[in-house]
DNA sequence: ATGGTCGTCATACGA
């Protein structure tokens, strides 16, 4: 037996409720991770999602910005969410599954256009945010947990289409990476997409701006899966789901996947 | 160097 998660950055969960279902259908995620709900979670159509056979929800929302949902098949036995930088914005939210692994679904800031926290109080946010998560995972060492999300970081070259074109652009300076690198040392989190898929470019965002996004391909890689070393990833089993990129009315995001033995 | 496209909520702002 194996546990299937995947994390997908929606942008509008209600506007998109129509393409969740198709991917829980096609799928069959047991646990799926949502960013950008954009929604109250009294807005979420949780029906539609119980009919689809995913009874069991957790979320954190607000009203047109950020959003995270966890919406599960297993059942979810504790919740909690952590307030990082005391905005009281919804960008976390944890679950903890029958089969005893915890998931850690995360929508981190953005950060602004300028990659300076002295002109740009976005990156500052998005830095400290970093460093709480980092504090937080030391103070309080996760084990058997998954960590997903939008981390708004592309942190290896061939995680973005150019490397030497994206330095100085928000998600692939080098600060950032510096900052996530620390936030994965804490936990010593393994990478499991790139345990999976270490060669070559892989990404999981395109611009809605491009005008051709697939032939221009200039995407990045922000959405992640980490795992604390004892949980045990099935070998090969990472995915990005780049079709869901050119579905009808679709996220700028891909869904990512990867599966875990029990 | 600039603008390109989305979603939400209100016609600006964040991504």
């Amino acid at each position: 037996m194996s546990i299937k998660v995947c994390t997908w950055n929606i942008n509008s969960v209600r506007l998109r409720a129509p393409i969740v279902e198709r991917l829980l259908r096609d799928e069959a995620p047991d646990v799926l991770c949502l960013q950008e709900t954009k929604s109250p979670v009294d807005k979420i159509p949780v029906e539609v999602f119980a009919d689809a056979g995913y009874a069991h929800i957790v979320a954190r929302g607000e009203k047109g910005y950020n959003g995270v949902a966890i919406l599960s098949r297993l059942q979810i036995e504790d919740a909690g969410s952590h307030d990082f930088c005391g905005k009281g914005d919804a960008r976390h939210v944890a679950a903890r599954l029958q089969n005893g692994m915890t998931i850690h679904n995360f929508y981190v800031p953005a950060g602004g256009d300028e990659p300076d926290r002295d002109k740009n109080v976005k990156f500052g946010h998005k830095l400290d945010f970093l460093s709480e998560m980092r504090d937080w995972f030391t103070a309080e060492p996760p084990t058997r947990a998954v960590l997903v999300g939008d981390l708004n970081i592309a942190p290896l070259e061939d995680d973005v289409w150019s490397h030497k074109q994206l330095l100085k652009v928000v998600s692939h300076t080098p600060i950032e990476v510096d900052h996530l690198a620390a936030v994965q040392a804490a936990a010593n989190w393994q990478d499991i997409t790139r345990q999976h898929m270490p060669e070559g470019k892989v990404y999981s965002w395109w611009s809605y701006r491009a005008k051709d996004w697939s032939a221009a391909d200039k995407g990045r890689r922000l959405d992640h899966i980490w795992a604390t070393p004892d949980m045990r990833a099935v070998d090969g089993s990472s995915r990005i789901l780049r079709d869901a990129r050119g579905w009808e009315k679709p996220s700028d995001h891909a869904p990512v996947f990867a599966e875990f033995h029990e």
